[in-house]
DNA sequence: ATCGTTTTTGATAGATCGCTCTAGCGATAG
DNA sequence: CTATCGCTAGAGCGATCTATCAAAAACGAT
């Protein structure tokens, strides 16, 4: 039951979703082993079954769902730090363009690797991915009307702004190059700027 | 030296490419196993060490080549046919939207799964998955060019309409739906459509 | 301190992985 | 007919995978 206290290393399952967070955002699910987690993680092999009676699907879903509630939040905290909807999205294209090169081109979306590989191969993986995404929308959704769009050009703002991100990232990543997350980041800021200067509304 | 005549079945070669790049493209790379490809492809599993020396890693860069220049050539053919870009542009959306529904959100990017797995794990594979996006880039840029555009408008026209498409393919085999794929063709278009617009050109 | 319960741990099983190797088939050339 | 060569064919190797399980450690109550 321990979740952490304040003093020495994180709890050992946190320690293995660690791990696993990063392993399974940079290889991927099945690209990952168990062996190699719990050697990242420098915990013993069978506290993962401890943890994660379900196996090595149930550490995958656990993770994708915190590790996607984790850039969730991330989003958030960018999107209301900037002075407007158009300049938060530069700020989180750019952030991630940041983070991207800062890694070596390894860190981009933590789910969407593994949401492509599971995708016709493991139900409960698939479904972990998919509320991660109608959790990002609603999130986004939310943003945005709160901002003052309507429910349906907010809807698809964040549907466009996702895809743009998610397309961004694999270009990126196997170009080396940052240059898909400006482009795209900038298209969708433009979008979004012309959505919230009033005078020009549609 | 058999290119596969006019009768009977495909070249013993050309069945393993072909299951490879069916299964690489729905399972990812690590996620599919060299007997499950050979068993598709109903070849013996020694032909694959005959075709491709190299192992696993030169039969998903040859399948990675082969196939994203397939999808290459599809995308000329529908901006071709189309009467004008933005036209074109959401084409190919629909089309895609089409295949991704009939194979049970299975086929969508013939490359992009393997490109997220490979792009930290696999120098060569990596190299492979660059090349094909390269290629695409310039595809679209000298389309969108001949279309009338500037190249540096045209190239980053390219670079947002393959971001959206792959980005719309992650959201969408994970949900399970073709919103994102409709709300990014959309966007694509609509800028394209602005773009291509001699009067209001910016 | 002693016992009973819960949690932790790593050796190991059973299956599968990519890959190697040798034997054999069938068409063609001398 | 024999030799050659491209290809077929699958048994089997070491390594690695996920998953299991019984023993050890830690903890709480008396």
């Amino acid at each position: 039951m321990n979740a952490g206290p304040a003093t020495g290393r994180p709890s050992t399952k946190e320690r293995i979703m660690a791990a696993g967070a990063e392993l399974f955002r940079r290889q991927g699910y099945t690209g990952t082993g168990l062996k190699q987690i719990v050697a990242e993680a420098e915990a013993p092999f069978g506290s993962v079954y401890h943890f994660f009676p379900g196996g090595k699907e149930q550490l995958g879903a656990e993770v994708v769902r915190s590790s996607g509630a984790g850039y969730g939040r991330l989003f958030t905290a960018v999107m209301e730090e900037a002075p407007d909807p158009a300049t938060g999205v530069r700020d989180f294209f750019a952030g991630a363009a940041r983070t991207l090169v800062e890694t070596g081109y390894a860190d981009a979306c933590p789910i969407a690797t593994v949401a492509l590989e599971v995708a016709s191969t493991s139900e409960p993986l698939r479904q972990a991915t998919a509320d991660v995404f109608t959790e990002w929308i609603a999130l986004g959704t939310g943003f945005f009307t709160r901002a003052g769009a309507g429910e349906r050009e907010a809807r698809e703002l964040v549907i466009t702004l996702l895809s743009a991100l998610e397309g961004a990232f694999v270009l990126s990543r196997a170009l080396r190059t940052t240059e898909p997350l400006e482009v795209a980041g900038e298209s969708v800021a433009a979008r979004a700027a012309a959505l919230f200067t009033p005078a020009t509304a549609t």
